[in-house]
DNA sequence: CGTCGGATGGTCT
DNA sequence: GACCATCCGACGA
């Protein structure tokens, strides 16, 4: 089954229930690992004072804009990548962030990834561990969910799902104005919810 | 189980 | 030069 470009038009918002129970499967030298989706948080373009798209299209965020089924990964934090699904019609930058996954194939690779995981649940718990045990890199920015290494297959969504705002974002898109955080209940692979931690201001320098 | 702080560099103002 | 769509280890219960 290769993935149906067209079940992505939508905003990311209403797209979202349908990714999770959804699975993502990578390719690699190694051998292939496959996720179930567990945790997506959306972000929808210009609307949207959390998402990297609300300032317009920039170098970084053109795959937000373009075509669905493809892959958007971004660094962060200086050390870490997430990936995100787009969606929307080409032209609206719309995304959902994979948070947390279940691995379902290649665990022992998996693994080998993720030696800090104690816990098999912990392997994906979290969008920079999941690109790290998917073995998901910067450089699969861009690709394309139906044709590449990294494949898509959706699901017909779960039965029940929840909702709330999203982890660590700040500002009003951390609020409950935008509760588009969605995961499945009771699922241990499921990240902790985190509020954004503002870092503390350090002295400048001549401030004395 | 929980909270807390440091790491570390690209991106945008 | 401030701000991150984060993770990990340390420590306390």
């Amino acid at each position: 089954m290769t993935l149906d470009r067209s079940l992505l038009l939508a905003p990311s918002y209403e797209v979202a229930p349908f990714l999770l129970g959804s699975i993502l499967t990578v390719d690699s030298p190694e051998g292939s690992v496959s996720l179930r989706i567990t945790e997506v948080e959306a972000y929808h373009g210009s609307e949207d004072p959390g998402s990297h798209a609300f300032r317009g299209r920039t170098n970084r965020n053109a795959v937000m804009f373009g075509e669905p089924g493809h892959l958007y990964t971004y660094f962060t934090y200086g050390m870490h990548t997430c990936a995100n699904v787009v969606c929307g019609p080409d032209g609206q930058a719309s995304g959902l962030l994979l948070r947390a996954g279940e691995v379902i194939d290649g665990i022992d690779l998996a693994r080998s990834r993720r030696v800090t995981s104690r816990k098999d649940f912990d392997l994906a718990r979290g969008p920079a561990r999941l690109t790290v045990a998917a073995g998901i890199t910067l450089a699969d920015g861009g690709a394309d969910l139906a044709a590449s290494r990294i494949r898509l297959e959706l699901g017909s969504g779960v039965a029940n799902f929840a909702t709330g705002p999203r982890t660590g974002v700040s500002g009003a898109g951390g609020t409950t104005e935008f509760p588009w955080r969605f995961w499945i209940p009771g699922d241990r692979t499921v990240s902790p919810y985190k509020a954004h931690a503002p870092k503390r201001r350090l002295e400048s320098s001549g401030g004395n």
